[in-house]
RNA sequence: CGGGCUAUAGCGCAGUUUGGUAGCGCGCACGGUUCGGGACCGUGAGGUCGUGAGUUCAAAUCUCACUAGCCCGACCA
């Protein structure tokens, strides 16, 4: 296509509300234009990267029989108040009203719809296992949206469902595998490096979810991983081996005066001891009103998701100070399990081994040392609410952990029956008995994948498109579009034209260094340049944008070789999808 | 929802303290010289100074209210 023809707005200057490389880019090569906070319209050159991220998904997704639809983003709102999200989603739901008043919703997501389509078709168990996808527009009013299309209130997201027969939950684990395949080769295809985490941290018989990652330090999401086993768990879930440490036992419980110290690190230096000595113990409230005591190792942090889902309470939060000593008599600071009854002690397995320890006396100014784990208190449980942190061990294998920041790309779960049984989408089996489908559930950001691409592949210059997404292939620069230069650049485009390569040909009038400047900026791979000073030996230059490498070629082996040179490098992303 | 900041030409910003003709750079248009890594000279177009009230002879500037955006946090399948 020839550039003149081009809406490409690119731009010398950051932008001032863009904060990270693929949104400055992004923007700055033209291919998106911020609409209002958190929604963004594509460009072409925007949307031919759009296209091409999802022509990888749709190839990948067809491979495992995966049925393509296109669904509408709005949906009438009984199907939300059937599965009960319209009452459970909160204001993240973007609701409103027809003419008839009628409730609708703009789609966060399509279970709803794929499920209510279904459950006029599924009747036979002949007709499991049935997977389908649509790649569109999806709906969410984020508090807080950030990032460019990292995350918007409107994106485009390939969502896909499996449904199975209840009896046959190995159905459903093939589909879980081919869809786990199939994200790694969509991933690997677009040029991106993804760590697959797994959202149940790991554990024997099989993932119940897996989450696609990228690294990245403006990620959201924390993740530990081991260097040596291959370990990797979302720091939410993440578990760690309790190192041993040899406590001395220093005799009876006795209490001392800590005027005014309040903290692990003062009372370190004031007693003359190490924060492994120490027994944190954090005051939670949860949302049915209760108090709780959380007991920690000093020296570690306590996870509240661990802890929240022990005591599967909704919300937890850190105890109001004035309130905890008003209903409990705990001056916070001076906090401790020593004597605690009314209220429930959950300690981390960490307190366990402790003796000759340090704790809060629950007493103002007044701290119990010489604590005996087991003696001196007896807490309800001792489990695990560790946060783990860099440098912790393996549970695997005791090796240290790496702890990063990522972006979610994509997730793959198994959901049950929860819309299937909301919608009474029911099949005939077998034996003749009514049954409810199970469903699996896969989804993948596309605009953050191509955001996340640019994130990965940069440099001060530009954009460096990994040329399975590259919203061309080619991008030939006539120094001046004008005489024999002309006419040579007209006929490479016209055999690269022909023989289907995407060309970006820029015939504009402009001066050579901001042709060149603009297609360092716009990143793709290939970039011919034709003009005289090659000409005279009759040969054009080619220029790898990866690379940096430069080359001289005849023009008569020109287009041949770049065919050449775009299918090698096409296949090495091929190539790297297809190994295990 | 809490904390911080911002709003002046298409973009990036100065001007606000101390009220008095609307500025700069980039970009854009025209003319000329240039032309293998963001050229130069000249001329020019383009602004309800976020919105609404108020104070004043006079408001981008002072006062009040509102709105929008950005950053940090809380939240998030």
């Amino acid at each position: 296509m020839k550039y003149s023809q081009l809406f490409i707005p690119t731009s010398k200057e950051v932008p001032k509300d863009a904060a990270i490389k693929s949104h400055i880019l992004m923007i700055r090569a033209g291919m998106i234009k911020k609409l209002t906070s958190g929604i963004y319209s594509l460009l072409p050159l925007g949307c031919r990267v759009i296209k091409k991220v999802e022509c990888i998904i749709r190839e990948e997704m067809d491979r495992t029989g995966c049925n393509e639809f296109l669904l509408p983003v709005i949906i009438p709102g009984e199907l939300w108040k059937m599965s009960d999200r319209w009452y459970s989603m909160g204001p993240e739901l973007y609701r409103l009203k027809d003419r008839n008043m009628q409730d609708l919703v703009l789609a966060p997501t399509h279970e709803e719809v794929f499920t209510f389509i279904l459950k006029d078709h599924l009747k036979s168990y002949r007709d499991l296992p049935l997977s389908v996808y649509h790649i569109g527009y999806k709906f969410r009013d984020e508090i807080r949206p950030r990032y460019g299309v990292m995350r918007g209130k409107t994106f485009i997201m390939k969502d896909a469902y499996s449904f199975h027969r209840e009896a046959d939950p190995g159905s459903l684990d093939k589909t879980y595998n081919d869809m786990a395949i199939a994200y790694r080769r969509i991933f690997k295809r677009c040029g991106l490096k993804t760590i697959p985490v797994s959202a149940d941290s790991g554990s024997m018989g099989g993932s119940l979810s897996e989450e696609f990652m990228v690294p990245s330090n403006i990620g959201e999401e924390e993740i530990i991983q081991c260097g040596s086993c291959g370990y990797v768990a979302n720091r939410a879930k993440a578990e760690s081996k309790n190192e041993k440490i040899a406590y001395r036992d220093t005799g009876e419980l006795s209490l001392v005066e800590t005027p005014d110290i309040k903290t692990i690190e003062d009372l370190t230096h004031f007693l003359k001891t190490s924060s492994e000595y120490m027994i944190k113990s954090l005051l939670y409230k949860t949302s049915d009103g209760k108090f709780v005591l959380a007991l920690i190792r000093g020296d570690l942090e306590v996870n509240e998701t661990k802890l929240k889902n022990y005591l599967d309470v909704p919300e937890l939060e850190p105890a109001d100070r004035g309130e905890a000593f008003e209903k409990l008599g705990i001056p916070l600071g001076f906090a401790g399990p020593v004597g605690v009854d009314k209220i429930s002690v959950v300690a981390d397995n960490s307190v366990k081994e402790i003796k000759g320890g340090v704790t809060g006396a629950n007493k103002k100014d007044r701290h119990y040392v010489n604590v005996k784990s087991g003696r001196d208190f007896k807490p309800d449980e001792y489990i695990d609410i560790r946060l783990v942190s860099e440098g912790d061990l393996c549970p695997a294998c005791g090796s240290a952990l790496n702890m990063f920041k990522g972006i979610e790309l994509g997730h793959i779960f198994k959901l049950g029956d929860k819309y299937t049984r909301s919608f009474s989408v029911t099949y005939l089996d077998e034996d003749g008995s009514s049954k409810v489908p199970i469903m699996g559930c896969y989804g993948i950001g596309v605009e953050r994948t191509a955001a996340a691409v640019i994130e990965q592949n940069n440099d001060e210059k530009g954009i460096i498109w990994p040329i399975t997404v590259s919203p061309f292939h080619v991008h030939i620069i006539p120094i001046k579009y004008d005489g024999n230069v002309r006419e040579v650049s007209d006929l490479i485009l016209k055999q690269l034209d022909s023989a289907g390569v995407e060309v970006l040909f820029d015939d504009r009038g402009e001066r050579p260094g901001v042709k060149f400047m603009d297609a360092d900026l716009i990143g793709i791979p290939f970039r011919v340049t034709v003009g005289e000073k090659g000409l005279k030996d009759g040969k054009v230059e080619l220029f790898n944008r990866k690379t940096g490498d430069r080359e001289l070629m005849k023009v008569k082996d020109a287009a041949g070789q770049l065919k050449k040179r775009i299918a090698e490098e096409i296949k090495i992303y091929e190539d790297m999808a297809d190994e295990k």
